[in-house]
DNA sequence: AGGTCTGTTCAGCT
DNA sequence: TAGCTGAACAGACC
């Protein structure tokens, strides 16, 4: 389930393919191109070389030297996979080929990634890593939704799914259902330390599920902390776990 | 073999 | 406008 940390190593997995030339581009699942017809991103991308790859939350874009911008999403299951063979069962929704024989492939088993032309990111928040501490305080510490509920919420901030969201609440012992305006400064601020935390480690590790809390998000599971049994309950609309103990 | 669950984004509703 | 619900997708699991 990729989330801003496994849309980072994608990040980084096409920055290994710059400044190589685009010979062919498969381009013909219109679900995940759409609204594009297939052969439209072909026209648009083939000569072109790609020259940078950027990352706001989970959204992906990569510039190409005077061609239109590529823009990524890999939605629930999607990778970047570079320079490897195509999926023999045919998950290899977008793909890119190279002059010297390389390829880059958008892998996704559910078809929710995307790839598309000119990516509108203009209602995308600030990243969840970067985003200042009034900014969060700002965005996040408003409204009646349940707290998890605006941390996942991509137009107040970037980046953050349902897996991290549990994780970050957990590091900063906070009840995912409280109401995101009824939180202090100093708890706004805490949960913010507990974003950078939670994402770095989870960048270092190698992804959203490397959490503390992770391995115990089953029915049964207890509390790493202090051993309670975790609560499950559906919080903006996703399947949640929190310690009745010290998320408060 | 069918039913349920998974989680991201988006359209559509109140 | 804010917030919620269900659709889209397709595989894993029971």
């Amino acid at each position: 389930m990729p989330e801003l940390p496994e849309a980072e190593r994608a990040r980084r997995q096409i920055e290994r393919v710059r400044g190589r030339e685009i010979v062919a581009v498969h381009d013909r699942d219109t679900y995940v191109s759409r609204p594009h017809a297939p052969g439209e991103i072909a026209a648009a991308l083939t000569g072109h070389r790609l020259v940078d790859a950027h990352r706001r939350g989970k959204y992906l874009w990569v510039e190409t030297d005077t061609g239109p911008v590529l823009g990524l999403h890999l939605g629930m299951t999607g990778s970047i996979v570079v320079d490897e063979e195509p999926h023999p069962r045919g998950w290899d929704r977008f793909a890119l080929d190279f002059r010297d024989g390389g390829r880059l492939a958008l892998r996704d088993r559910r078809r929710l990634g995307r790839a598309i032309l000119q990516p509108d990111l203009s209602r995308v928040g600030p990243d969840a890593g970067e985003v200042s501490r009034e900014e969060f305080r700002e965005r996040i510490g408003r409204g009646t939704a349940p707290i998890k509920a605006r941390l996942m919420d991509q137009r107040a901030i970037s980046g953050v799914g349902n897996l991290l969201a549990d994780e970050i609440l957990y590091r900063a012992g906070i009840d995912p259902r409280r109401p995101s305006g009824g939180l202090s400064e100093a708890e706004l601020d805490g949960l913010r330390r507990a974003t950078r935390a939670a994402i770095r480690t989870a960048i270092r590790r190698g992804g959203a599920h490397a959490g503390e809390i992770n391995p115990e998000r089953r029915p049964g599971g207890r509390c790493p902390r202090d051993g309670a049994e975790l609560r499950r309950a559906r919080i903006g609309g996703r399947t949640t776990y929190w310690c009745p103990q010290h998320q408060r």
